[in-house]
DNA sequence: TACTTCGGCGCC
DNA sequence: AAAGGGCGCCGAAGTA
């Protein structure tokens, strides 16, 4: 695959972008290395209790009689082996090279003691090596200053590494707690976040301009992730819980979006009524409801079987069907124009002016001038942001940026007019510098109390 | 010892 | 017609 700027604003872009992500490397952000050498050592600890405790469970009894001295709880091997030959649970799922597949997904369907408390531990190990030990490798002087590239990610977004500040723990809130608590802002500061709130599905709008979609996206009375939630579970919108909606738009929209299909998406909404404990607003167990739906089964995952109607599958598929056939049928269209573009051409055009060419996949040529032009949203956010700070001569330092948002550390002195010249650059200057933004940017904030952590972050009003 | 591939998992 | 887009980092296991 091949990328080139084809004007001079998107060549100015990467140019200004190079330069001001290195301004935000060099910034760097402030560790509180009390916390990290402390929570270094107390997690240490704790993985070395749970270890111990874990050695009289009856899976690794069997595992140590059938490996020894050989014996590594951190080898997927032995555990596929142990598991599925030792102990003859049924393999359901394999790896790409045919081994037995030991991940979260696979070991929850085999519902035994032992699961937890090795994925518990599992856990604690990543935090350890991954995100504490990463972080006190690359902090000096107290500073932490991760790399940000613009030369990686085939579809223009960036990449960060040493460490990798875009993936820090944060759904999970025991890891989000223990990983962020170690980021704080200088003396007298705050650790200021703001996001594009759906820039993507704003970005893939800008190309296909469904009506239907724009309208979701403009009327603020709609919400397209609590009605797919909706049909998707086949509940009243108000019966939707913000948990389920979470499911509509996680399990469902988005995956939809990037090119994923019923036969992945039903089973993920169905087990996900299990896990996250689903109910109706009303408070009636999902499967419950679903039965009185006439809905009893997940259904056959088989691609060769055509699904059985009364399943889930079945209604899954339908719901896809709706979902790309009728309400968005002119994003549809797009997405076969554009595909069809691609194959007489052998390229395309992103809004931002790179030309892309090369061998690509369905699914590539339709996402990547979507995820490209977000991010380039933000950074052309980021580099202006950055001048006008400069301009007026305030001491907030950009510090980081994750794909759709900026991190910044801001004295307490600065934190409105920070705020109000953010949401001026991200939701009003951008609209006058690219007039194909053809929807209404919003911008959500969020920010540590005065020398708070990362990790106590709370959503406050922008503008 | 150094390197590669794989499986797994963290994020948008 | 095909069938999940993009990253970085870890440890295990195999190879040089």
């Amino acid at each position: 695959m091949i990328a080139q700027a084809t004007t001079i604003d998107a060549y100015k872009l990467m140019h200004e972008g190079v330069l001001a992500l290195a301004q935000v490397e060099a910034n760097g952000m402030k560790i509180d290395l009390n916390y990290l050498d402390n929570a270094l050592k107390e997690n240490s600890k704790k993985i070395a209790v749970l270890s111990e405790e874990i050695k009289s469970d009856k899976v690794v009894k069997v595992w140590k009689k059938r490996f020894g001295t050989k014996t590594n709880l951190d080898s997927g091997d032995q555990l596929g082996k142990v598991l599925f030959d030792s102990l003859g649970y049924e393999c359901k799922e394999k790896t790409d090279k045919g081994k037995p597949k030991t991940d979260i997904g696979s070991l929850e369907t085999l519902d035994i003691p032992f699961v937890k408390k090795y994925l518990y531990l599992k856990k604690l190990k990543k935090a350890q090596a991954t995100y504490l030990k990463g972080i006190k490798r690359e902090t000096c002087n107290g500073f932490l200053h991760p790399v940000f590239n613009l030369h990686i990610a085939q579809t223009f977004r960036s990449s960060s590494d040493s460490p990798n500040f875009q993936n820090l723990p944060i759904r999970d809130p025991m890891m989000a707690e223990l990983i962020r608590r170690c980021f704080i802002p200088r003396k007298g500061g705050r650790i200021v976040e703001t996001d594009y709130s759906g820039i993507e599905v704003h970005a893939a709008a800008w190309y296909h301009k469904d009506p239907v979609m724009l309208s979701y996206i403009c009327d603020p009375s709609k919400d397209m992730h609590r009605d797919m939630a909706a049909q998707c579970y086949k509940l009243s919108t108000k019966q939707v819980t913000k948990l389920i909606r979470y499911c509509g738009k996680n399990k469902f929209v988005f995956p939809q979006f990037y090119g994923d299909w019923y036969l992945s998406c039903a089973p993920a909404l169905w087990s996900s009524i299990d896990q996250l404990k689903l109910e109706t607003a009303k408070g009636t167990p999902l499967k419950e409801h679903l039965a009185k739906k006439g809905i009893y089964d997940l259904g056959s995952l088989n691609p060769k079987v055509s699904p059985v109607k009364g399943t889930f599958v079945h209604h899954i598929m339908e719901v896809q069907e709706d979902f790309w056939g009728r309400r968005f049928k002119i994003y549809t269209d797009w997405k076969n124009d554009w595909w069809e573009s691609y194959r007489r051409t052998g390229k395309f055009q992103t809004l931002t002016g790179f030309e892309i060419s090369g061998w690509m996949k369905r699914n590539e040529v339709i996402n990547y001038p979507v995820q490209g032009v977000a991010f380039h949203c933000l950074l052309w956010s980021l580099i202006n942001l950055q001048k006008q700070l400069k301009k007026y001569k305030m001491k907030t330092k950009i510090v980081g940026q994750i794909h759709d948002s900026i991190v910044s550390d801001v004295p307490d002195k600065e934190f409105k007019d920070y705020l109000e010249i953010s949401n001026e650059v991200m939701t009003k200057k951008i609209v006058k510098h690219w007039p194909w933004i053809i929807t209404p940017l919003e911008v959500e904030a969020e920010a540590s109390p005065v020398d708070g952590s990362w990790f106590e972050k709370k959503a406050i009003k922008v503008a």
